[in-house]
DNA sequence: CTCTGGATTAGCT
DNA sequence: GCTAATCCAGAGC
């Protein structure tokens, strides 16, 4: 028998997420995301989000307006929003605002916490830092696919919860990462010095 | 309908 | 540093 979590998480409710993703991207670092997948939980960490807006932002899916892919992107916040990209890679992101504009966040790294093994075994990787530095990496070990698009985020399977450290994270902001367009905001938001991210 | 390229990663050079 | 892998949204015709 596998011991039992140490910690227990406790999802943020709805109203935590009915901000501007500039805002939400902030709060996220140094929460924690939780997935429940075959009586096991897994928990790591975010270190690494970067904030997407709507009309006003070109780097955005939800840039030139509503589609049957990016249309999560235009709900109220505490959803979760899948998309698929490159052929063979899904990114994740939490949904901000009240929905009256578009707005996400896309979660891109996090520190491993719990069920490491599981992780280690999706990944099908050893090295623990290589385990969720990266969107898509992040996505494989958490078993995250394109079901998981447009559910909500407080409540098992996936759910993200307050950070459990009592210092907070010494937040730094660089420009987003893999965009063209778009580069002279700073909505990328990392924990600095974390070991961790995608991208030092 | 067809075509292009992407909010990426891994593996090789 | 370079690029293959590999699907589909979005744009153009």
């Amino acid at each position: 028998m596998k011991k039992a979590a140490t910690i227990t998480y406790t999802p943020l409710s709805k109203s935590f997420y009915e901000v501007s993703p500039v805002r939400l991207a902030r709060k996220l670092i140094g929460t924690v995301i939780v997935r429940i997948i075959d009586n096991n939980i897994l928990a790591a960490r975010i270190v690494e989000a970067e904030a997407y807006g709507g009309s006003d932002d070109p780097a955005s899916h939800a840039y030139r307006g509503k589609t049957d892919r990016n249309k999560m992107m235009f709900n109220s916040g505490g959803y979760s929003y899948v998309y698929f990209t490159y052929g063979m890679h899904y990114c994740f992101n939490v949904v901000a605002g009240t929905g009256r504009t578009a707005g996400a966040v896309l979660i891109r790294a996090a520190e491993p916490l719990e069920g490491i093994n599981i992780m280690k075994k999706n990944r099908n990787r050893d090295t623990l830092r290589d385990l969720l530095s990266g969107p898509a990496k992040l996505c494989q070990a958490f078993a995250i696919e394109r079901s998981l698009n447009g559910i909500p985020l407080d409540r098992p399977p996936l759910f993200i919860s307050k950070s459990p450290n009592t210092s907070p994270p010494k937040i730094k902001t660089t420009p987003r990462i893999g965009i063209k367009e778009g580069i002279d905001k700073k909505w990328r938001f990392v924990d600095a010095g974390s070991e961790f991210l995608s991208v030092i």
